[in-house]
DNA sequence: TAAAGTAGTTTATAAAATAAACCAAATATT
DNA sequence: AATATTTGGTTTATTTTATAAACTACTTTA
C-alpha cells in the first residue's frame, strides 16, 4: 500500500482550499470579500462555494443589505474537521 | 489582488507530489518503487511522470537490469527550486 | 508452448477547473 | 427620462486534468 495519506480532493484545488484558508479565521465572510482575497473570478467562486457547500463544508446563506444583495459565508464543524484532517494528510508531503 | 499565492498546478496534484516528495528525499528511485510508494497504477503514475519530466522537474533515464526494463528518475534541480516554492506558498494556506 | 507475470505506454473516458456569457436589479450618465 | 454602467451574482460551455482501461513487448513459469 501506499505511504500517502490521500489528499481530500474538495480541499485539494487551489481557490477551495483558499476559501476554506479564508473562512477557518473568521466567524464568517462575503462573497465580494472572498472573491478580492483569493482573486477568483466571480464565477469560479460561486462554483466552488457550492462545491464546499454540497459537502457540508460551509454554509451559504443570502440575504440583501440594503438593496443590494449579499451572500455570507461561514466554515462548519465538518470543514474545520476535513481542513484539519487535509492539513495534517498533507504535511507527510511537504515535510 | 489575492492574498494567496499561487500553486504551481504542475506540483498541485496528489501523485506528482507524492512523486516529488518522494523523489526530494533520495537521490533516485525506480518506477516500481514511486508506483507502491505513491499508491499510483502504473498508467497514471507513467503520464505524471511524464508531466513532471517535461517540465524539468526530474530527469528520467530508461536501461535494463538483466532483461527486465528498468526506469529510473531523480529530481532535478529545477524541481527541488519549484517544490520548495510551492511548499513555501502553500504555508500560506494551511498556517 | 501456452499461460501468467513484469514493466511499462497509449488511448479513452470521466471529472474538474476556468472562462465566458448571461441575468436582475441598482446606480450613474447624458 | 431613457440609456449606459456597475454590482452581485449564476449558468453554461470549453478547456484542462486525472484516472482507468486497454494494449505492447518481453520474460518467466507450469
Amino acid at each position: 500500500m501506499s505511504d500517502f495519506k490521500r489528499l481530500d480532493p474538495l480541499l485539494h484545488s487551489q481557490h477551495r482550499l483558499a476559501v476554506m484558508s479564508l473562512l477557518i479565521g473568521v466567524d464568517s465572510a462575503e462573497f465580494v470579500f472572498i472573491k478580492e482575497k483569493t482573486g477568483a473570478t466571480a464565477g469560479n467562486l460561486s462554483v466552488q462555494l457550492d462545491k464546499l457547500s454540497s459537502a457540508g463544508y460551509i454554509s451559504v446563506s443570502k440575504s440583501f443589505r440594503g438593496k443590494k444583495p449579499v451572500t455570507t459565508c461561514s466554515i462548519t464543524k465538518q470543514g474545520i474537521k476535513a481542513f484539519e484532517m487535509y492539513v495534517d494528510a498533507l504535511k507527510q508531503y511537504i515535510q
